[in-house]
DNA sequence: ATTACGATCATCT
DNA sequence: GATGATCGTAATC
């Protein structure tokens, strides 16, 4: 299989640069990047399609903005720390702390395009939830790295992708930031933007 | 085609 | 005790 390990060398350089910015920016970078889970003999590979940026403490739709507790610790993490959290009684949602160590900013991926190799359903990933579903993501990756052999969970490099970019989605605060980024032309994408008028 | 709702629990007040 | 970065199904247009 062809990404049977984390990012090694000049390719985790790469990635860690693009990681190394403002959530924005960190966020394009993610997109068309590859979500790799290892599990149970198993190696599941999924293209990033969807991301939304939260931009830490000025951002009020950010769960870094309520403080700093045991749950939003991994978001002061160094870029490629997973932040993973429980919502709505049943599902988990993945994100990946971007910028620095220290800055809480970080990019929540919302929807992946399985590629070939895992055998996955074409519209298994598509939405936060359905994605750590297929993915087996929960709580236990939380504070993991996305560069470190035992978490079982990667990001490596794929393509670069341009964005189509729109608001945020099933937030109540600061709801006109366009902080969602989107391949326009994948069919995983998890929901057409709420009109703007 | 769009809107409404219930499920269900970690986390914070 | 209330809330929520969701999803699937059901109801209504």
């Amino acid at each position: 299989v062809r990404f049977n390990g984390p990012a090694r060398g000049a390719e985790k350089q790469r990635l860690l640069a693009g990681l190394s910015q403002p959530p924005a920016s960190a966020a394009r970078f993610l997109l068309g990047q590859v979500v790799v889970r290892r599990i149970a003999r198993r190696t599941l590979a999924a293209r990033i399609v969807e991301v939304e940026a939260y931009e830490g403490e000025g951002d009020p739709a950010a769960h870094a903005f309520r403080g700093r507790t045991a749950r939003t610790e991994p978001l002061w993490g160094p870029p490629g720390t997973f932040y993973v959290y429980f919502i709505y009684g049943m599902h988990y949602c993945l994100n990946i702390a971007v910028e620095r160590r220290g800055e809480p900013g970080c990019v929540l991926v919302r929807a992946a395009e399985p590629l070939e190799e895992g055998r996955l359903e074409p519209l298994s990933c598509r939405g936060p939830g359905r994605l750590c579903r297929t993915l087996a993501i929960d709580l236990q990756l939380s504070g993991r790295s996305a560069f470190a052999l035992d978490s079982g969970l990667w990001l490596r490099e794929g393509g670069r992708v341009e964005a189509a970019v729109s608001t945020r989605i099933g937030i109540s605060a600061a709801t006109d930031r366009p902080l969602r980024f989107f391949d326009a032309g994948s069919r995983a994408v998890s929901a057409r933007p709420r009109d703007r008028s």
